[in-house]
DNA sequence: TCCATACCGTTCGGGAGCGAACGACTTCTC
DNA sequence: GAGAAGTCGTTCGCTCCCGAACGGTATGGA
């Protein structure tokens, strides 16, 4: 009598409610559903949190912490880093060189790249912001043990190469 | 000599080897990075295999579904369930009311109140694009056993009251 | 009754996000 | 060595996204 049903969020229940009568994979569901609800009610948190301080927007920050651990690199590899397209990529860009964060030149061997790199200024400010962040990380997983983090990361790696590598099902 | 760095990607490979002199909560990190990694990777992942064909962005899509599982519903009640802000909502609203998915209405109890709904339009669209959404998620989940995804999804929804409710941390 | 208070959806300003298309540049091919 | 083909970053047009601020509506208390 006391199964996993207990167990969802009321959004969840209103799901099988309406839902349940369908041949649906529940399972899968709950698992991507919940990927996309924490996930994004994590970056608010941070966003809010810790980078509201600097002004800084979550894609902001990744891009200087991407420069930071990586060095100088090309927009091509600074949009694929972050995560995002290369025109986007060109836009955060801009957003970085205007507050000063970041620098852009000619690469001399070819000159369609672009070669971005942090100032003193954007690497000072990852370099004092970072720790803060990885502290909230830090309070945020703290609710799972320290294994449970470390299953959870495997998963999560497995999930990233099932779009990732062979472009997943069908 | 066969230890849990060995299932690094390259980035995070980098990552110790740029930063691994700190003092910081690697398990964290990984657990919390590859949270965002597996998160964007698959929305567009969807958004490319399931969505393009219908031309609809994924937060439209979220806004059928939540409107095909809860029915007509407060602007504010919507905004909450999409998990996005009222200002992006509107917007949000706006783009399926002018393709003709959704129709807004005045509550006549409460002026201020705006009622959205689903036109019949809109209904069929979701109706028929959401199994062919869960056929993919169901794929994209399948490199994990039943049993992981029922902790995955746990361990996410742990996580999402973490920042939720208490507002975690410091 | 009337006026603070509070709540609703919207607008505004600015950054993030993408696919398509473009000019600049390199490389391949004949 | 000149034209085709490919690659780079950028621009364009559109949608998403948020915090702050605004007008409209409801409500509680003096």
């Amino acid at each position: 009598m006391n199964d996993q049903h207990d167990q969802l969020l009321p959004a969840e229940r209103k799901v099988v409610k309406e839902l349940g009568h369908l041949p649906l994979d529940f399972r899968a569901m709950w698992a991507i559903s919940n990927l996309f609800r924490s996930s994004t009610a994590i970056r608010r948190h941070m966003e809010a949190r810790v980078l509201a301080n600097d002004r800084l927007s979550w894609t902001s920050f990744v891009g200087l912490w991407v420069l930071w651990v990586w060095g100088p690199m090309e927009a091509r590899a600074f949009a694929s880093a972050v995560g995002i397209s290369r025109p986007t990529a060109t836009g955060v860009m801009s957003t970085l060189e205007g507050r000063g964060f970041l620098t852009r030149r000619k690469d001399p061997k070819d000159g369609r790249m672009v070669i971005a790199e942090l100032t003193p200024s954007g690497r000072s400010t990852i370099e004092t912001l970072f720790p803060t962040f990885n502290l909230e990380e830090s309070a945020v997983a703290a609710p799972l043990s320290p294994a449970q983090q470390d299953d959870l990361a495997a998963m999560l790696r497995t999930l990233f190469a099932s779009v990732a590598t062979g472009d997943a099902g069908s």
